[in-house]
DNA sequence: CCCTGATGAGACAATCATGTCTCATATGGC
DNA sequence: GCCATATGAGACATGATTGTCTCATCAGGG
C-alpha cells in the first residue's frame, strides 16, 4: 500500500527530462498514480522539484564517491567519473537547466559541494601536471557538466550511439577535437 | 512611430536567455511597449519564439560566412567562427535549449542547413587530418554548440571572464584538458 | 472478519497567462 | 492644423494549471 517515493521520483524525472514542462497531472499519470496522491506526497510542483534536485544531488555525490577521483591518474579518475555518472545524466541534465532559472534564489547547497570536489580534483590534475593550466578549474567543471548535459541529449535523439556516451565525452574533454602527434 | 521590430525582437531575446519562462506581458514591459502592441506585431508567444528563432539562424549563418570556413587550416576557421559567434552566444543557447523542447514537431530548416555546414566542416577537418576521426563530426558539432552555450552562461554568472571566452571554448574543443608533451 | 488508513476519481474555486477588444491618446505625414 | 494611423492602457472572456476537498473504494493488519 504504501507509496514508493523513489519509483514516483524517477519515474517523474524520466519524465521531466524531456518535457520540462509536463503538468502535475501528466507526472501524475507517468507514475500511475492520481494527481491527489501526488499532491498528498509533494506539496506541489516546487516541492516535487525540490524533491528531484536531492535525488539527482545524492546521485551525483554518490558518482562521486564511487569515481574516486583520488586514486590513479586524474585521467583515470575522469574517465570514472562519468562513467559513475551516465546513469544519472539525464536528470542531472535537466536540474543544471532547471537551476539556471533560478534567478537570485539561493541554491541547493549540495550543488556547491559537489562543484567544490570537481573543482577541487580538476585543480589537483593541474598541479600533478596531468592537466592543463590555462583552462580554469571553474571552466573545466563548467565544460563537464555541459558535456554532459550534451552528451545526454546527443544520445536521445539518436546522434551519439548509447555505447559511446563515455567515450565521446571523455576523450573530447581529456584530448580535445585536434588530431596530435601521439595518435 | 514605427515600432522598431529589430530592437523589440532584440531586448526580448535578452530577457528569454535570463528567463526562459518570461510572460508577453514582461517581455513587453522589458521592450518599452505595451502588451497590445506586442500581439498587434507578434500573434503569440510562439510566433515571437519564431521570430527569435529566424533571427537567430540569421546571426548563426551570418557569423558562419564570417568565419570563412574554408580558408586556411581548420583551426583557424574554428576560431574565427567562435569570435563570430559571440555576441549571439546567448541568443543561440537559448533557441538550442528551446528547440529540444519541441518533442517531435518539425524544426526549422535553417538549423539543419547550420548543422550541415558545420558538419561538413568537422567532417573536412577530418579527412585533412587536423582532427580526430574517432570523434564523429555529429559530436562535434552537438559539443560545439553545448560548449557554446555552458560559455555563454559562465560568461553571465562571471563563473567565465568575458574576455575569456572565446580562449576557453576554442582550446577545451580543440586541445582538450590534458596536458600534451608539447606544451 | 472488521477497521484503519491510503488511494483514485472527480468536483471545485482560485490563479495565471493568453488572446481579443475598445477607447482615448499621441505621433507623423500632408 | 487636420487626419490617418499606431500606440498604451485596460477590460474581458477563455483556457490551462494548480491546490484543496469530498467520497467511494481497496488493501492490509489485528
Amino acid at each position: 500500500m504504501t507509496l514508493d517515493r523513489e519509483q514516483v521520483l524517477r519515474s517523474a524525472a524520466a519524465l521531466l527530462i524531456h518535457k520540462s514542462t509536463a503538468t502535475m497531472d501528466e507526472v501524475a499519470k507517468a507514475a500511475g498514480i492520481g494527481r491527489a496522491t501526488l499532491h498528498r506526497h509533494f506539496a506541489g510542483r516546487d516541492a516535487l522539484v525540490k524533491a528531484l534536485e536531492d535525488l539527482g544531488i545524492q546521485a551525483f555525490e554518490a558518482a562521486l564517491d564511487a569515481a574516486r577521483l583520488d586514486e590513479g591518474t586524474a585521467e583515470e579518475g575522469l574517465r570514472r567519473l562519468i562513467a559513475a555518472v551516465e546513469p544519472s545524466a539525464g536528470l542531472l541534465s535537466f536540474l543544471v537547466t532547471e537551476n539556471q532559472l533560478f534567478e537570485g534564489d539561493q541554491v541547493h547547497e549540495g550543488w556547491n559541494r559537489a562543484d567544490a570536489r570537481v573543482s577541487a580534483f580538476f585543480r589537483r590534475g593541474q598541479e600533478r601536471g596531468e592537466f592543463r593550466i590555462d583552462l580554469t578549474p571553474a571552466w573545466l567543471t563548467e565544460a563537464l557538466y555541459g558535456l554532459i548535459g550534451t552528451g545526454a541529449w546527443a544520445v536521445q535523439v539518436g546522434r551519439v550511439a548509447t555505447q559511446d556516451f563515455q567515450y565521446m565525452i571523455v576523450e573530447l574533454l581529456l584530448g580535445g577535437a585536434r588530431r596530435s602527434v601521439e595518435q
